[in-house]
DNA sequence: CGTACTTTTGAATCGCATCAAATCTGGTGG
DNA sequence: CCACCAGATTTGATGCGATTCAAAAGTACG
């Protein structure tokens, strides 16, 4: 299965199959997952690294305080690429709504690592993309009003602080750590004051004393 | 220079330090640098690598709206390890407070990556590392409240719920995304709620209906 | 046409940020 | 040893902005 045949709504997770050897790729095969359904548990021996193609699965850790956190949310690229240097998991994985994903066995893709070192250099850029990424969102994620993050994101993930969002404007909500009801308003004060124009997907800001008239 | 006269406050960059070849280590020179002083600009080319050992630095972009977004805030591990792919800076680097850091040339960490290929793996587990504590994080800062965040930290860079803090609260306190009055009363509150032991740097979670006598 | 989901608006509440200030701590120098 | 200082820790009062709950209107799709 060389050819997918998705339409595919996953930007990251398509770059990252693109990069992948394609004798790697022959060896994956499609899961599909009902909403709750579990992709794997946490002590369960580490058989497969998975890569999302839509839908959400979450890592979830049950403390023996009873309580159980959320380690990730994932809609785009791995599940979780650590899962490459222990041989158990560390966390239950959860579907929250239908998803694809796409399965790698974990050996093949250990030694395409090891013995493909162009693809070696890509997985390390890929990772460093990711860490820069993610530090950003932390960044913003610490910023305590709805619109000094939604312009941390179009100043850190767009161009010329143009953006055309790859995803709904509640996922975005989410991402964003706000409600979808305070992230509408906020956009609309934004649109209102005149330093910020939304066309459908597409988010501009507007550089401050320039309204867009 | 293979010796560090440095008392480290600062564990993951010593762990980051023992994992990089002697070869490489050997090239790399100190740098200290006052606060606010700038450790280089966007668009300057790409020279060196450099690594926190203590105080902190901020990688700043300035949008052309006029706003500045932090993309970072180092104060352990790697400033930029995404520069390792590019060929100049895509932000500014400042200094917050008096700072040290180690500066690796960049052609021969490249090069080391790529010829020591037990470095290049350790570095690919390294950034693997990265990502999930990362994306643990984030998850931790789309929680709303301050005792859903603590609960967190702990449970997810605990071990069975106890952390002994390689920081300060206050700085705990700006990890977490809240200002060091919130977190000084969210820990009260939970102290005095019984489901939190404190002491000194040691944080333990207690399981609910167990107090702590 | 109907269903599911997104987008939008409203009202009330709650928790955190903010500003202010006091206490405590460790370390420095006289 | 003590005075002193910088930083960390702690407590209080106030206001604001996001959450929450509720509901309506718009939109895509079969």
């Amino acid at each position: 299965m060389s050819k997918l045949d998705l339409p595919f709504q996953n930007g990251r997770s398509e770059a990252i199959l693109q990069a992948i050897p394609s004798g790697l790729r022959t060896l994956s095969r499609r899961i599909d997952l009902k909403a709750g359904e579990t992709l794997f548990r946490a002590g369960a021996r580490v058989q497969s690294i998975y890569l999302m193609l839509e839908g959400e699965v979450r890592l979830v850790r049950i403390g023996r305080s009873g309580v159980d956190v959320t380690l990730q949310r994932a809609r785009d690229g791995f599940v979780a690429e650590a899962s490459l240097d222990s041989s158990s998991y560390h966390c239950d994985a959860v579907s929250t709504i239908p998803s694809v994903l796409l399965a790698f066995p974990v050996g093949a893709f250990r030694s395409a690592l090891v013995q493909d070192s162009g693809f070696g250099r890509l997985w390390q850029s890929l990772l460093a993309r990711q860490v820069r990424q993610l530090r950003a969102q932390c960044e913003r994620l610490v910023l305590k009003s709805a619109e000094e993050r939604i312009v941390h994101y179009l100043e850190s993930e767009g161009v010329d602080g143009v953006v055309v969002l790859p995803m709904t404007k509640m996922a975005w909500a989410s991402d964003l750590g706000l409600t979808h009801e305070a992230l509408y308003r906020a956009l609309k004060r934004m649109r209102d004051g005149g330093f910020l124009a939304v066309d459908g997907q597409r988010l501009e800001l507007v550089p401050r004393g320039q309204s867009g008239a």
